[in-house]
DNA sequence: ATAATCCCTATAGTTAACTCTAGGTCAAGT
DNA sequence: ACTTGACCTAGAGTTAACTATAGGGATTAT
């Protein structure tokens, strides 16, 4: 089974342009093409499209994703790096957890401030808080 | 007390560069000056950028930061408007945790797939697996 | 009093990741 | 045969959020 650009692009939830910027940029060297010069996508080949967006949403930079696609065409002999690039990307994840906690923290109290700020009718409600206004 | 804009850019750890250019897009409004036109951040400035770095950190775009800033600067009858800013700015985190945790499973599975492949000295360990390599 | 160090503005340059346009090829339908 | 619509490449344009430079003023240390 082979899919067309816009089909993975639909799939994915991502522009064609993008797929092609991407192809551009060497993150799909295993997308094979029809003699006239067509990509043909095989599920495998969206399934390693889904690696590199899980990649991206971990923040890392497209030139590094695509030293990753190198190492995996390399073979077994890039094993370790690979494996070291997934234990870094996880550390960069959970320390995005950890930020985006601390936000939801600020946010919420930021929404009961409001909340309370409504319900007077004032924002002067919150002048004596203790705590301070931010 | 005040704190001079290096002196703030250091507590934030961000670059004066970029607090000259948040206040140039109008985040800072509220920072007074010296006669010859220096900055002088209060205590409550510091605050409220902190608040503006929380905002920054849900994905919110300097312009629309901007707009709350105003709201805030129009008083009581933005109360409405600026709750509702926290609503959505609070149901975007959440969309991001949730996202985020996506992303780790994918990479804990990534992570458990390498360990295994580097135990084993090559990757075709995977070759049969039903779930498939990614 | 002069050098160093901080501050300022205005404006130009940078970077990543697309996004779009122009100009062209190709396969299918009528 | 010809129109339609999807595909292609090369390359220009876009956007956000800085980042840096040039040129100049003010304050502090020697």
């Amino acid at each position: 089974m082979t899919y067309s650009i816009s089909e993975v692009a639909k799939e994915l939830n991502l522009t064609v342009y993008a797929l092609r910027y991407y192809d551009k940029e060497g993150l799909m060297p295993f997308v094979e093409r029809t003699p006239s010069g067509t990509r043909l996508f095989k599920d495998s080949d969206i399934d390693a499209l889904k690696i590199i967006q899980c990649l991206k949403s971990t923040g890392m930079p497209i030139k590094d994703i695509k030293g990753f696609i190198e190492w995996c065409s390399e073979g077994d002999s890039t094993l370790q790096q690979r494996y070291d690039m997934f234990l870094e990307r996880k550390a960069a994840v959970e320390a995005q957890l950890a930020e985006l906690n601390k936000t939801m923290a600020l946010i919420n109290h930021k929404c009961d401030y409001y909340m309370t700020a409504l319900n007077a009718g004032t924002e002067n409600i919150h002048k004596n808080d203790k705590i301070g206004n931010f």
